[in-house]
DNA sequence: CGGGTCATTAAGTATAGACAATTAGTGCTC
DNA sequence: GAGCACTAATTGTCTATACTTAATGACCCG
């Protein structure tokens, strides 16, 4: 009867109730059945019915409690989700012909703010990479980056003529901590020129670093001329699996 | 002899996982030991290990392929999380003191425009509020929100003299889908005075959709001065849970 | 009426076993 | 040597059961 024909009990569980939630139908607070109504409706054994019930209330759908039952979760706050890809992907995405330009790469050792920056040591071999990546001919982003040559001792043997760093470092490093931070800023004169945008105008700041294995591998500073609307996210308060919803909707 | 007295069995097994993947000592295609070598290692039934080695699976930190075995996942992309809370709350939390003060309530009519940008038809009743947030003293951003009358026909008859319309807004309807903007703008002259900086100043712009069963709930554009820094965040690829990973390294 | 005790309910954890599905590898056949 | 069938390893799903833990509400006693 189901359309859900090959998928295990535990999915099809899962998604009724999840569908029953996010239409809004059970409106937070509303008791879910409890383990035993769900095992009687479905014909099935209460483990079933549990690892249905503990996927939603993992991914913060349902609240449970003892003795009391399951209940729809109030949506978290206005906490809320956004993306950022790899710069090609995320221009390709959008269907645009993407150029990279490697501006200038160079060797040196850390400065006091740099060291500070990164929590290393000041002294210890940096690689400072600038490069711009095109969108359609057009500078998409300006992008000015510190290699820890430490944690990445192969940076030092790579032009980065052809490769734009991020994507290299992301085939040859992992990440397991990352941070960021977000801001406007009126742009200075030499990243105007390269942006090909008047002194002043207004862009968005994006400065992230990146550590694995406890070691600081990457600090990227990318800026964004503003104007062009950036980092859209569509989500719902599903944990776990933002931006994926739509489907079947 | 395990520190983990109470944890739940399956538990312990997820976090002495998780530590040997996100410390590094895993690299990422390392293969996890099979189910039935934890089952040896920690003297459990499979069905055991398979819960901690399928909430590790769900969470991204692993993959797991029939006949070959469990493997360290390669962290997502760049793929990253942020999260925007309510501003009151935000602003509490810097220890700085909140006021709030509204500057315009105006009920309208939905003119061309707005209701594209809502999703609803032209002549549609809008609250439209326009507020300041102030954090000790010093603007800190500028709320301008439509609320969608017919989700929320209580708006009308609240003044939002006191209370800021996200904060009321959340405690009263919730949302089960949202999108973002961001970008960056050079302040406009009215906007520059509410927020006592110079016109031309760059400014972080946050626009967000609310929707709740289907219905668009409001809409609101968040002006933040630019400089200081903003928009914090800090996690792992660990996905639901960005965030609170620090504990216990 | 107040307060404590106890039974009940529902979820939390864990076990042992079964069969299905997938697929890497092995060895056999042609 | 190429292709194929078989084997075995490993995860995927599900059952039936059991005991534990938490919390609610009812009952009893002072």
């Amino acid at each position: 009867m189901r359309a859900t024909a090959t998928l295990p009990l535990y999915q099809t569980i899962k998604q009724d109730l999840e569908r029953a939630i996010l239409s809004g139908d059970w409106r937070p607070g509303h008791r879910v059945p409890s383990e035993h109504e769900l095992m009687g409706q479905y014909s099935c054994s209460r483990m079933t019915v549990n690892k249905a019930l503990s996927l939603l209330a993992a991914s913060g759908l349902v609240l449970r409690r003892r003795r009391s039952g399951s209940f729809v979760a109030a949506p978290a706050a206005e906490e809320t989700v956004l993306e950022l890809h790899d710069i090609p992907t995320e221009i390709g995405k959008s269907g645009a012909p993407y150029r990279y330009e490697l501006v200038g790469r160079k060797l040196k050792r850390a400065g006091l703010g740099e060291a500070e920056r990164l929590g290393i040591e000041t002294g210890d071999w940096l690689l400072a990479v600038t490069a711009l990546h095109f969108s359609a001919e057009r500078p998409h982003v300006l992008e000015n980056r510190l290699i820890n040559i430490a944690t990445v001792p192969d940076a030092r043997l790579e032009s980065f003529a052809e490769t734009p760093p991020g994507s290299w470092l992301l085939g040859r490093i992992p990440w397991n901590e990352a941070e960021h931070q977000i801001h406007a800023v009126n742009a200075k004169a030499p990243a105007a020129k390269l942006l090909a945008i008047a002194p002043g105008t207004a862009c968005l700041v994006v400065e992230r670093r990146t550590w694995y294995a406890g070691k600081i591998v990457t600090q990227v500073t990318l800026t964004y001329p503003g104007g062009a609307h950036f980092l859209v996210g569509r989500f719902s308060p599903v944990r776990g699996r933002a931006g994926d919803l739509r489907a079947d909707g």
